[in-house]
DNA sequence: CAAAAACGTTGATGCTGATCAATTCGCAGG
DNA sequence: CCTGCGAATTGATCAGCATCAACGTTTTTG
């Protein structure tokens, strides 16, 4: 039941890389598991902060509610990816997160987390390359949102799921969307209507099988050439 | 000449939070200060990262070019920002950074740093709030991307700048753009001629005063109005 | 199992902001 | 002082995506 980080095949992926077998089991003592259900929120915008938590299994959504009440995704997470790190700059969680399938994360309790770090210097470093990774992550969604056009974008987020799936060690070139073309839309700025005429598009022209979900990435090459042609 | 973290100004805005004596002083003694001219390269993408910089005086641009060569701004930075953490994820720069005006900056090598945050557990946790809360900023940022329209993202942009010009002790309602309408649009996803023409309009609404790189804001909650309705 | 709800597709139309272009302004250098 | 160049403003036109709307499909639920 209890899976320890020394046994888990995303130590690869996770904080965990580059531990030694002690300091994996220190790592491995303050982790707690928790399940969630589809559609079961890990923790909502306004929460205290307390924990930062890893992906076992299962796929995630971030999402912030705007003051104009209206959503907008701020990410997708998957196994071995880190939720939480929002939290640290003011105590409180800023985004909720949401499971889209039944999930599984480690629970690390920050206050120990950060004791640890300052114990294990590889931890620490492990610890810090994940914040900096999320920044780089962030801006380069800030330049998909600030340069690229619908269809760009739209290839730009099939390669990335695909390239993470193919770390995971799952195909690269056939997977299960777990979030619909609204939470699409939503997380590369544009509206639901344009994600679908996309895919249909894609689909049309040979690059993509759709059906539904149900994604085949039939031409990675013709999508890459969609992102290095000049915008217009 | 050389200013301690003790003495500096900026040392409640800046990494220094909340240390002791002792303790500003050992970070002290790994701050190296830097000084550069108007338009000088801090470092470019592609540069082995070697350490972190507080900004001391001045104002900074980061900045990416992408693949099919256009640059993209990612952020503007003043006295007592971070610039550099983007570096931590490959030991690379992913970004440039560039003076916009006659600048200092404490260069804060990353290993002796590193080292510190282990020893000082206040800087620590300083220094992980530094990282999340530029997690969270890129967030707004690729909200303001996602969701807003052009004259909301303007009326951001200038709120924004405002409110750091006061943190910091300067006049909210007045003060100086370093940077260039291009820039501008750039940040925020949309083109210098949309820059000029929401400013035009802001200024014939009596909302703002504008005469080339010198703002005054004359009505800080007209500007704010624009931000909470909806956009259509 | 049937009905409803959620999700997805496709078409027609219109608005926002990009693009192209001309002009003015401000500043550095000969 | 004039010249030349980058920056900014303003206008006219156009295209990409949003919006509105109708319909089809899948999943959920009682």
């Amino acid at each position: 039941m209890r899976i320890a980080c020394s046994q888990c095949n995303l130590r690869e992926l996770c904080l965990a890389v580059g531990l030694d077998d002690a300091d994996l089991h220190k790592l491995d003592e303050l982790v707690v598991k928790r399940k969630l259900k589809r559609g079961q929120q890990l923790y909502r915008a306004g929460d205290a902060f307390e924990a930062m938590y890893a992906i076992r299994t299962g796929f995630f959504k971030t999402d912030i509610l705007t003051e104009e009440g209206l959503e907008q995704v701020t990410g997708f997470q998957m196994a071995g990816e880190i939720l939480g790190m929002d939290g640290i700059s003011n105590d409180h969680h800023v985004c909720n997160a949401t499971a889209l399938e039944d999930s599984e994360v480690c629970v690390m309790p920050y206050d120990q987390l950060e004791d640890l770090t300052r114990d294990i210097k590889s931890l620490q470093q492990q610890f810090h390359k994940f914040m900096s990774r999320e920044i780089v992550r962030d801006q380069s969604l800030m330049i998909l949102l600030g340069s690229m056009r619908a269809e760009e974008r739209i290839a730009a987020f099939l390669l990335n799921l695909s390239q993470r799936m193919r770390v995971r060690g799952y195909s690269a070139s056939e997977f299960h969307l777990r979030m619909t073309r609204e939470e699409i839309g939503s997380y590369l700025g544009l509206k639901l209507e344009t994600v679908s005429r996309a895919f249909s598009k894609f689909h049309d022209e040979g690059l993509i099988g759709v059906q539904q979900k149900h994604i085949r990435i039939l031409n990675a090459d013709g999508l890459k050439a969609l992102l290095n042609h000049a915008p217009s």
